[in-house]
DNA sequence: TTACCAACAACAACCGTTTGCGCAACTGAT
DNA sequence: ATCAGTTGCGCAAACGGTTGTTGTTGGTAA
């Protein structure tokens, strides 16, 4: 039942623990002769390392902390999914820790990062009035940090993310290139930086157009049910929008719906477009028009990252100059806007 | 830059670090002057415990392996949530580890948490035909196991599942009890012992009501865009169903858009209902009828059911009684099903 | 005065693995 | 025969904490 350790190998051989550990890791020193018997021996009784005795020597783990604000089911597992497709081939494993949207908790994971000891944090703020004074435990831990997607501006520190204003730009000027006017946008939590940027872009195209930026098109849902909500009050308006901009899949989901009910033709009457992780937009009806911001892409890349400052970490001194990855999304167009002529 | 250990603090106060130890978890041997002023001195230096070392020490980490077949979008966010929230009460550190829905992979899983000296693991399996012979790994770990949703009947584990038979069941009946007689089902990947109970369940709801049951109108969808095929496939029938029963939510959200545009009425011309973690019904157009198979509720009831086996499995010798919790869903009505009257 | 007992803190072993160092035995060149 | 240079392995300390045991006080009861 007992695990067996490097030290039953050694004693059963009688021979010493160190030989025993050195002969597994192919060392020179050892003859050829004891250590093929070593590793057979190893392999009967099923030995396997044990990682803490290992990261406590070396003091360098092989756990990433992933830091993110909820598990929700849009976006992160796409992300999850992508950073563990890195780390794994790596060799590191990741300890999940959803702040739930809450400002303690995402300290205390931090926390528990620092106890655990990981290799570096891969981390996605909370929706909290983004203040970064907590953050000094981060840099106590020592281990790289390397943010995505719901960032805080102005950190030491690495991150990818989309390219925020520019995709909303893109996506609202696609709607007025295809005839739209009178363009509302449906956006989240407005604390985020990432939907400040996208209103920003949002607003932007409008105004370049020489349209008229009209704030009851505007509104802020925090989720999906709220979203419905929204949509449905905009489509009730007197004079409903006829494009529709929905800054995300927890968004669009719950929006469509709600306009599909208000009886407007798609696109002709209301077109509709989104910024989507790319799975959401096709199961919908219609098939909704999106920028695809590939969250498996965001995650891959993230984790690339950070298994980069990992390695430079190790070697070299510090020389941080923290660099930010901007994606920028294709646009796809489905069902819900109209054609370019 | 390095993290402050016990050994500092005790040299700073010229003490033994056993002493620090000691005080830092109120041992009554220390006494209280000298305990308070360790407490500061390590509050002040920002001490945190090196938990590599305490799992080391006491041969038991706080650490849960997760093992699942995929991150995906449906259901898994819910669980993990469920999982997360009972275990982070409780001190315990979660570790994913996706099996990308292969053998290998899942194999792999399992020595990872071998590795990692997990407290426990909580598993749910891959879509793999199933064999139970690579679990021998399971138990030589000794750490205690969960099975949760995709489990492997027969193994010695305890686990939280659906009644997967009686919820198919109670669909279908409900489809017939509101005026269906031509039933399809859209069911997922034919190897999981779910497929195969809600497939039993489908079939004997139909039998008992002595109604015909048609091979033809039951298809099996690895994904949301086969879902979608095959609805569609179904609804150009040359007599299509009256009603429609959905495994899951992955499997509705890629059908319904397909059964909405052939143009038969829902659910007048054709009811629909499904099986689902509760969020989708809600968004998708129409509102889909469901039986709420809570995600979030499975992972809390696995979490604690882990903690019971760790808590029983320190103290007492091993008494293994397997136990399966089954879970039963509730009817949600919406607007895919017609009304008894 | 002696005996005894708290109270308090130090000592040291230990968890499993790694790793610098030392040392014996062998090799081959002188 | 001598010496330098391998080769092959053991010894022991270390990583950070925990814990059983021991030892030193000072106080109290006999």
């Amino acid at each position: 039942m007992k695990r067996t350790t490097i030290k039953d190998i050694a004693q059963q051989l009688g021979i010493n623990p160190s030989t025993v550990s050195r002969a597994l890791k192919d060392h020179p020193d050892i003859g050829l002769a004891l250590r093929t018997e070593i590793k057979k021996l190893a392999h009967q009784l099923h030995y396997r390392p044990n990682h803490m005795a290992v990261y406590l020597r070396q003091r360098s783990s092989r756990l990433i902390g992933l830091i993110i604000p909820e598990v929700t089911m849009f976006f992160y597992p796409s992300v999850i999914k992508g950073i563990q497709n890195v780390l794994h081939d790596a060799g590191y494993n990741l300890i999940m820790l959803p702040s739930n949207e809450s400002l303690e908790r995402e300290i205390e994971n931090i926390q528990i990062c620092s106890e655990n000891d990981v290799a570096g944090i891969m981390l996605a703020f909370s929706r909290y009035r983004h203040t970064t004074e907590h953050l000094s435990a981060l840099e106590d831990i020592g281990a790289p940090v390397v943010m995505f997607d719901k960032i805080i501006e102005g950190l030491p520190y690495d991150a990818v993310v989309l390219e925020d204003f520019q995709s909303a730009y893109t996506a609202v000027k696609h709607l007025i290139d295809t005839g739209c006017t009178r363009i509302a946008g449906i956006f989240g939590n407005p604390d985020l930086r990432i939907t400040q940027l996208r209103l920003d872009g949002f607003r932007q195209a409008i105004t370049d157009a020489g349209l008229e930026y009209n704030e009851d098109y505007v509104c802020f849902s925090d989720s999906s049910y709220q979203a419905e909500k929204d949509a449905r009050t905009l489509m009730e308006k007197p004079i409903p929008p006829d494009g529709i901009f929905a800054m995300t899949d927890e968004i669009i989901i719950g929006s469509l719906p709600a306009i599909v009910r208000s009886g407007k033709k798609v696109p002709e009457e209301c077109a509709i477009i989104c910024i989507s992780d790319g799975f959401l937009p096709y199961c919908l009806y219609p098939k909704v028009t999106f920028l695809h911001h590939d969250g498996y892409q965001v995650g891959r890349l993230a984790a690339e990252k950070m298994l980069q400052l990992i390695e430079i970490g190790q070697n070299s001194s510090e020389d941080k100059k923290s660099e930010v990855l901007m994606l920028k999304p294709p646009l796809i167009e489905l069902d819900t806007t109209r054609k370019l002529v």
